[in-house]
DNA sequence: CGCTCTGTCTACCATTTGGTAGAGCGTGGG
DNA sequence: CCCACGCTCTACCAAATGGTAGACAGAGCG
């Protein structure tokens, strides 16, 4: 294990991965694939991480991690009830601009269920729990329309990881997956949240 | 080709392709596994459909069709305004608890990309635009709030298929995957819909 | 009876995949 | 100078996968 702060093929690997799985699928891209893209044969991949499997949890550590990061200072930021809110979708397309093979992530590993989609679970659920509790405290302050936070949540995830992933969909909803297209998706998912939400 | 009205074995591989596909994921089961889930051989599939991809092509027409139907119909049915929207989303959450695998393999060849979900995509155009022509039409009679009708319709899409198929999600949210849940969502997003859309 | 046609199976095959074993190579420390 | 160690590569391998070729069984029919 390198002590140096330098970021060798370790990295690079990870972000391999990521780029791969998060756009084309876990499945669909081989150890090989993967190597053959970084310049390196598969088994300085498998000399990293053990097997497949590894690299996937490896993986999903990293990007939990920032994904978490960048959702809590969203949610640190300023600001309270629909600013809040606000703050936090505009976080997600920003990711969806910056970083979409996160998103992409996200969204299959969901799909590859347990153990993976288990752990990624565990890994946000801090997150989760924090924004359920706001949730609930503006609903309890009379901000927010009352729902079942959690279910809520769900749908508010649902929403916006589908505007920004579901690339083949939006395409037959006549709509091009461009940069323009994201800004005019979140203006769109942020008035519908709104009118959905608040009350005043 | 079987004149008769009779059906064997060609539909008795699409139905297990489809439980497969829609649940599994279409790179995660062979045809070796479907094959021995019905008790023949591969060889017997490929002797009914060319190639495995010649099979999710003929699945998706009729999975298509189905889905199409169902949602027809309850276009068809009575009313207007937000009964139609209620009544569209309901038929979805019945799918939902009738042939999950259905909304399963929608999600799954929406992910797959083009050929497939090109494919999928044209085949569901038609009723994407009637949807789209009725929500464009109730906005303009002064109904329901201003929105892209394609960016609204691919909001409400995303945020019933997540509802209905993100099932490790759902978990993550505390949420167990049970039929009463599914009621309990079905009920949410409709008042959510409801509130978003809705301007009275 | 025998012929043909339909549907299923047995026997293979080439390729790909994740993974193992171990050689080689460069660098830094004794 | 050389040894040890960290890192990458070459050489394999067994299993699984999609697909091909062709045998075989049974039903319908002359």
């Amino acid at each position: 294990m390198p002590t140096e702060a330098a970021t060798p093929t370790r990295e690079r690997i990870l972000d391999a991965a990521l780029s791969a799985w998060g756009t084309r699928g876990y499945e669909a891209t081989s150890l090989d694939a993967l190597a053959a893209g970084l310049g390196i044969t598969k088994q300085t991949i498998l000399y990293w991480y053990p097997s497949k499997e590894a690299l996937l949890e490896a993986l999903i550590a990293r990007s939990t991690e920032e994904l978490a990061g960048a959702m809590q200072s969203a949610l640190d930021g300023a600001g309270d009830g629909w600013a809040k809110v606000e703050a936090v979708v505009r976080s997600v397309f920003r990711l969806a601009a910056r970083r979409p093979e996160l998103l992409g992530l996200v969204r299959e590993v969901s799909r590859l269920g347990p153990p993976a989609a288990t752990r990624m679970s565990l890994e946000l659920q801090p997150l989760v729990r924090r924004a359920s509790d706001f949730l609930e405290a503006e609903m309890a302050a009379g901000h927010m329309r009352r729902h079942d936070p959690n279910l809520l949540l769900l749908a508010i995830y649902s929403t916006v990881i589908g505007m920004v992933t579901e690339v083949d969909v939006l395409r037959a909803f006549g709509e091009e997956p461009t940069a323009r297209s994201l800004v005019r998706r979140r203006t769109d998912v942020l008035q519908l949240l709104r009118s959905a939400l608040m009350t005043t």
